[in-house]
Order: structure tokens, then C-alpha cells, then sequence
DNA sequence: GTCTATACAAAGATAGAC
DNA sequence: GTCTATCTTTGTATAGAC
């Protein structure tokens, strides 16, 4: 049994998931933990913190994948890209799930200031990584690409953020698999 | 002067972009186009009403410019595709505008039915479009990609949002130009 | 077509008891 | 840590006058 301040993000996160920032309350999350409201104020001060907190976590989790990737030195650059799509393959499969950024890109101008960093941290953060393993898969000789790495990275990302918003409203469970299948087929050569 | 109903829609659509659907409200436009907000039921009996009036709108907007393009014989299919960009083109270039369905997206399944439809509909169509130029314009020769046409039109438009979506929160100029310059080397082949 | 007035529910948030 | 109670503002929406 998790206790409620892991509960109160999970749940954050599952409603943000459906429909964004503005579309859930705190009403919302109590009724599906049964508790009241007011409590949630004990553990976040604000709805601007909750939400800021939900994506720190959840950027928090991408980080942990990124650098268990990195640390292994046995595991090559395409494994490694594999790897790093692992959790995100997990979202094209579910029928509601996509990236909680992706979601948040959205409503961006309209979040407050603090989840807007988040959210461009995320971008940021995983793009940078994406060049890193870019680059050196290509100079180990996995990856064959033209040009610098940090644009095939913005492809990539892009890509992927895009097909998973896709998906969710055409219902289409091959958006994904259809659009990673020519990335691989470009990092090929 | 444009008249009132227009001015609804126009301050309705640009309140989407900045925020999504369930951030902005009846007496949000009402004050930017100096109404009062019961008079907005007027034209629009209720705010799932409007959403979709303006999601159709939008829509139509690109249907007109696909229209155009097929219709003319003397457009060659790159320059189709050129052309087709250009609206979206101008979106890269602002820093606070997107693709209103790519925003709409995110709150998904939030939103009501109606608005829902639109948008799926909206990609799909778009979809469609890019699948039918793409194929056209191999067998003429002015593309060179492998495999279907379909998963080369999801590679584009899923890349197309997704960078959108990524560079208004990175404030990167460059997040789309970067991203359709590698698409346009993957379609010379 | 647009206004005033209003109903009604829900939202974010706080105070203070337990 | 969680509750009850409450405050205040805002949201969607309707009725009816002009």
C-alpha cells in the first residue's frame, strides 16, 4: 500500500495524462484516493507545486534510464537507443498513455512559470542526450547519418513526441511503430 | 471591422493556441473583443459548441490549401509539398504558435465528443493528403524514400507536431527548420 | 444581437479542530 | 496527517429586457 504522498502524484499524473493541467482538480485526485480535498494542501501547497512536483518526478524517471545507459559500458549505441525507447514504446502500446510532456506542450503558455521550466527542461534534457548517443554511436560506427547529430536528435525527438500525440486521438497502434521503423531505417545508412 | 461572430472565433482560436481548451473562458473573449460574455450564447450555445466551430474551421483552412495544390496540374509534387508547409511554416517562425490541433491533442480525452472528432479527423486527413503526394510524387520520381508512402507521410506530420510542440516550450527557432531539412534529404533519397 | 441580472456548481485555497 | 467548515472567485449557462 503506497502512502498518500506517493498516491497523490500517481493519480496527479494518470489525470494529467487523460487531459492536461486545467482539465483536473484537487477534488478530482481525492475522490479516487478517498480522501478530502484539503488534505492534498498538506502535501503540496499549491496546484502549481503538484504539478511542477508531477514532472519533476516524471523527468526525474527519464533521467534514471538515461544514466543507467550511459554507466553501462557493455551496452552498445543502437541497444542503448533501444533501451531509452523502452518506456515510451510502453505508451504507443496503451491506448491512452503518452508522453506527460507532450500533454503539457500544449497548454504551456497558459502553466505557470514553474512547470513551464519542467517542461522545457524535459525537452532540453532529452534531446541533448539524444545527440550525445548520436554522436558517439556514429563515431563507434553504429549509426550512419549526415550531418550533426543534434539535428538527427531533434528528428528523432520530435518524432516521437508527434507520433504519440497522433495515435491517441486516430487510434492508430501503428503511428509509432511505423514512424520508429524509418528512424531506424535512416540511422542504418 | 469584422463582425462579431468572426471576432468570437478569431479570439477563440488564439486563446486555444496559447493555452488549450479548458484554460480560457466566455468572459476571456468577451473582454478582448469588448462583449459581454452572454452574448457569446448568442452565436454559440454552449462552449463545446464553439470548440469544435473553431477545430472545423481550422480544418477547413487546410483543406482549402490541399484543395489548391491538387487542383492546380502545373504544381510539381516537392513544390506541393512546399506549399502545403507554408502555413505551417509560419508557425515555426512565431514563437507562440503552434498547430491547434497538436495543442488540442494533449487534452484529448478531456474534451468533448464533438471536438474530438474534429481532431482525429484533422490528422487523419493530413495524413491522407501527404500519404497521396508522396506516392504521386515517387512515381514521377521527384521522391526517393523506401517502403509505403503512409509510413513515410506519419514520419512527416508526426515530426511536423512534434517539433512544433518542442519549440515553443525550448524557444529553439531552429527545433522545425532542422527537422524538415533532414525529411527533405530523406526524400531526395 | 447585445445587454443586465442571476442561478448554480465547481474551483483554488485557508482556518482550525481532532 | 486528515478532517469539517468556510471563503472567494470563477465558470457555464439561462431568462428576459432593450
Amino acid at each position: 500500500m503506497p502512502d498518500t504522498s506517493d498516491q497523490i502524484l500517481d493519480t496527479a499524473e494518470a489525470l494529467i495524462q487523460r487531459g492536461g493541467f486545467h482539465a483536473f482538480s484537487f477534488q478530482d485526485i481525492a475522490d479516487r484516493i478517498g480522501i478530502k480535498k484539503a488534505s492534498i494542501y498538506y502535501h503540496h501547497p499549491a496546484k502549481a507545486e503538484l504539478g511542477r512536483a508531477v514532472i519533476a518526478r516524471y523527468r526525474q524517471r527519464f533521467r534514471d534510464v538515461m544514466t543507467a545507459i550511459e554507466k553501462d559500458k557493455s551496452i552498445g549505441y543502437q541497444d542503448g537507443l533501444h533501451l531509452y525507447l523502452e518506456p515510451i514504446i510502453q505508451f504507443a502500446r496503451s491506448d491512452s498513455d503518452i508522453c506527460l510532456c507532450g500533454i503539457l506542450g500544449g497548454e504551456y503558455l497558459a502553466l505557470p512559470e514553474s512547470m513551464q521550466a519542467e517542461i522545457a527542461a524535459y525537452f532540453e534534457e532529452h534531446q541533448a542526450w539524444l545527440t550525445k548517443l548520436l554522436d558517439r554511436g556514429r563515431k563507434a560506427g553504429e549509426f550512419h547519418f549526415p550531418g550533426p547529430p543534434a539535428k538527427t536528435a531533434k528528428l528523432i525527438f520530435s518524432a516521437v513526441e508527434g507520433a504519440l500525440l497522433i495515435k491517441r486521438a486516430t487510434k492508430d497502434t501503428k503511428q509509432f511503430d511505423d514512424v520508429m521503423s524509418l528512424i531506424k531505417g535512416i540511422l542504418r545508412g
